[in-house]
DNA sequence: GTGTGTCATGTAACCGATTACACGATTTGA
DNA sequence: TCAAATCGTGTAATCGGTTACATGACACAC
């Protein structure tokens, strides 16, 4: 048996379907009597409106589509975990495609999207698909949310990385550490080249020398690069992360070689993804609030396709990159005479607007 | 600027609708020369077929929904993932809706899907909503993976928690330990349920006494429940626990209070999520493939779908209820003379046929 | 030369919802 | 009593694909 059409509800209720539109979409002009009997017909036909149909002719899908490098971790989840409590609110769907992590992959998911979203989030921290993303892009709306697209001229939401890799680094001399050593993410990865950029920067503003071991941002090639910095000549008594899951796999190693944490070495880490709470000792890191970016980021793209269907341009502040600046959370893998939890905004680092939403989370 | 059409295209390249469609869908009868000509000047105009116009002709969306109770954690994430993998293979695009804790939310979710997608994923571990996810699914394919499913009469892909538990509490058995005590999951929650009774038939078989505390799957109140269980009266030389996160938050309260563990007290847990390896001790659990538990998901569901609109009713087997047995993974939270890594099916536990998918993970 | 078959291509109906416009009924004002 | 305004409802065009069927060109056989 075919699914009930809106001309079959018509049929059972004895008026227009006209009529049953209006009854079952915006509260038009309906006699409360007929939208009761339009409404009964519907729950009795079990009628579905057919959302291919209704896109067809209001030219909206409801929809939104985001480009994802990958799923691993809580990063990522933490974030779709956001953007869809926000969606939800503002009627909108969310369709997932990830494990994009070249430019090619990522370029065959936009295409496949376009069409059928209304508008699209892009995660793409390879440096090559970074602007092919932007070209696919074409016509639709767009959120970047990777390192680097502060260059774009679309709008942007990306974490101050830059800043806080100076933070984290702050934090690391102020509890007297002079021979630190930064385990960077992936080359190509601009969130990552962002990290090792800060990270050179204050160290060479400290007067220090800097030591880099590349990893891959996965909890493994932490503890591969924690084994290489044992073994060097040079002796440590300080670690910057590219990311916190290498700063656990760091920890491990030290925990293994008998190397005291913060004692003999501190560790710092970045995103403060909820395990970094729970292992031992707890990590410090920059946090970023993952979820509420995610729903900060549904905010101006659901702004931004309704500007563009109500008027012309979005406004300009709209357009604009949106800073997230990750604030220091201080655990237990440092040693510091600071107290707290304080800002990372030290700097400018070359971008604009400031990102202050609310701060209630999901 | 209005987006092309194929109409548009038809007439940029000379020829009638019906050959573009031809030439960009199944290769149907088109010259070569004509299909060259149709695919430039799609390029040239930027041509993306309309999928809402697509679907109202094909009664087909491509798009495939997950209804979601949450999103915290790894569980969900690695899920989708799996999913996700599997749905570009077959040509499927995924949306996702999560947070949906009561039923009244699921049922909301799946209501708001229909029409808009070939088939659901229902993951709804509420009693209540159980039942409603069923009736609310109506026509729709639909793959259950919740606690309890086992009993619907629709296809579902159900965890043995119940062997599980057995093998689990089997475990802390084998290692020598008899006062062995169960952080359960939230009333309500039918996996958690299903741990709960496979713990008290495996306690009851070994002619011990239970101890049931009960907590909410999360890691505070694994913290919490520990701590009562150092506060009773009774001395624990062995915890089950009902998922890993409990189990490390029990972890960590040990740690705390300076009960050793696994010499002390050994801790299992349930999922086998990453940070089960990570923690210190490592935890031994259960494991659950659950990328590859969403992968076999998708196949399933997308079968369903192709039988029903190729044929009449699916096949017998499609419709069965398919279980995954967990498998014990032994780390250092618990002490054993037990090897390395052996299944769970030491029973039938009620439930029919057996999930053998092939073990490559994404 | 006419008939028949093959094959690339075109024509137009159709999918199901939205909505501009038309229409008829009722109310209001002169 | 008649014109105008108001309001609920119906009719039909429209959105952009897909595809059954029609058409026309060409080859081949008689």
């Amino acid at each position: 048996m075919k699914p009930a059409t809106i001309r079959d509800v018509a049929r059972h209720a004895q008026v227009s379907v006209a009529s049953v539109s209006r009854a079952l979409n915006g509260s038009d002009t309906v006699t409360e009597e007929t939208r009761k009997r339009i409404l009964e017909s519907a729950e009795a036909l079990q009628y579905v409106p057919h959302s291919g149909a209704r896109s067809l002719s209001t030219s909206k899908t409801n929809t939104l589509g985001i480009i994802l490098p990958d799923l691993y971790g809580e990063f990522f989840s933490e974030l779709i975990r956001g953007m869809d409590l926000a969606a939800r609110e503002h009627g909108y769907h969310l369709i997932v495609s990830s494990s994009h992590d070249d430019a090619d992959g990522a370029a065959a998911a936009i295409r496949s999207m376009r069409g059928r979203v209304d508008g699209l989030f892009v995660l793409s921290p390879q440096i090559d698909s970074a602007n092919l993303a932007t070209a696919m892009a074409g016509r639709l709306p767009v959120v970047l949310m990777h390192g680097g697209a502060a260059e774009s001229t679309l709008p942007s939401i990306v974490v101050d990385n830059n800043g806080g890799a100076h933070a984290a680094v702050d934090h690391l001399l102020a509890g007297g550490c002079r021979d630190i050593a930064h385990i960077a993410g992936p080359a190509g990865n601009l969130e990552a080249e962002a990290r090792l950029a800060g990270y050179l920067e204050a160290m060479a503003g400290a007067g220090l020398e800097p030591h880099v071991v590349e990893g891959d941002f996965n909890q493994g090639s932490g503890h591969a690069s924690a084994r290489a910095l044992m073994d060097a000549p040079r002796r440590f008594d300080g670690v910057f992360c590219g990311n916190d899951m290498m700063a656990i796999g760091a920890l491990l190693a030290f925990q293994e070689a008998g190397v005291r944490c913060p004692e003999d070495i501190a560790v710092v880490g970045f995103d403060d993804v909820p395990i970094a709470a729970l292992v031992r000792p707890g990590l410090t890191t920059m946090r970023i609030r993952i979820a509420e970016t995610g729903r900060r980021a549904l905010q101006r793209l659901v702004g931004q396709i309704e500007a563009a269907q109500a008027g012309r341009e979005a406004t300009q502040s709209s357009s604009a990159c949106e800073v997230v600046r990750p604030e220091l959370v201080i655990r237990t893998s440092t040693r510091t005479a600071v107290s707290t939890t304080r800002a990372a905004d030290g700097r400018p680092s070359g971008v604009t607007a400031s990102a202050q939403g609310e701060n209630q989370d999901g």
